[in-house]
DNA sequence: AGGGTGACCTGTCGGC
DNA sequence: TGCCGACAGGTCACCC
């Protein structure tokens, strides 16, 4: 599910109600993806600074350290009373005096994860590969037109890397792609100064535009009020294969590329 | 070194 | 109705 729209809606929807409250508890009622790495004792009593975004990840920046939280392909966050029952998927809970954040999870794809200190460890390890922010001013033209340059796979993989820019997920690398009027199969290097141009403003575009629509939900998501995002019914190929281009009238096409479903049109679209 | 593949885990949907 | 395979928003470890 969740790309950097979903994250960041998520985001913006506990950041008010955390910061500044106090942890009193952690559950982990069943293992996610990788091991929280700390005690839930040790975390009680730690206050919520911030709450951050980098990528796909969500950042609780508490008085002392870091928690990572990943939404994985199926999570979602929300906030509980403290007495509200779990369901079968509710996996994780953070206890606050402010109620419950709680991840539900059913793939378990997700991870919440404890970085101590600026040091290395597995939460500061996963951050540390990270590309630049697409809707910041790291996200610079120039550079973007570097990485392109050295990369030797197709441009929609490389958009899912996650090294030249970070966020971008399956729907909105077709989506963007569309937009920059690219094949997702055009090799990075064969993407020249005007197209490079035109992908980097799609990306920002896309993700700001999903964003705005509190982000697209194909089955699963929903944000911290429950609330669907509607983007995915603005969107002009994902999950549209056999229909009608909205800017040609021809037809969108899906293909597989590195095992994962590719939308575009091919008569808008071209390598 | 960089790029492709399998793995992780569960639920849902379509076809037979 | 039931079973089985394909597929789903992510990304890491592993192979060549």
């Amino acid at each position: 599910m969740p790309e950097l729209p979903e994250v960041e809606v998520t985001r913006i929807g506990i950041s008010d109600r955390l910061c500044g409250q106090s942890i009193t508890d952690v559950v982990v009622r069943k293992s996610l993806r990788w091991p929280l790495g700390v005690e839930g004792r040790e975390l009680r009593g730690r206050t919520i600074a911030r709450v951050l975004r980098r990528g796909k990840y969500i950042i609780l920046e508490l008085d002392q350290g870091i928690l990572l939280l990943h939404l994985g392909m199926s999570g979602r966050l929300f906030l509980a009373a403290s007495d509200q029952p779990f369901g079968p998927h509710d996996h994780f809970d953070l206890v606050t005096s402010a109620g419950v954040l709680r991840l539900c999870d059913p793939r378990r794809f997700g991870a919440v994860v404890w970085s101590a200190s600026q040091g290395v460890d597995p939460a500061r390890k996963l951050l540390s590969h990270l590309g630049p922010e697409p809707l910041d001013e790291s996200f610079d033209l120039k550079g973007f037109q570097r990485a392109l340059k050295a990369r030797r796979c197709s441009v929609k993989t490389a958009l899912l890397g996650g090294e030249m820019v970070v966020g971008v997920g399956n729907i909105y690398a077709s989506e963007a792609l569309f937009r920059a009027l690219i094949g997702p199969t055009t090799p990075c290097a064969a993407i020249g100064l005007v197209r490079s141009r035109r992908l980097h403003s799609a990306i920002r575009d896309v993700l700001q535009a999903a964003i705005d629509r509190g982000g697209s939900t194909l089955r699963d998501y929903q944000d911290v009020h429950g609330r669907a995002g509607n983007y995915q019914s603005v969107a002009m190929v994902y999950g549209r294969a056999g229909q009608t281009c909205h800017r040609c009238g021809g037809t969108v096409a899906k293909i597989v590329q590195n095992n994962r479903s590719t939308f575009f049109c091919p008569g808008c679209q071209h390598v």
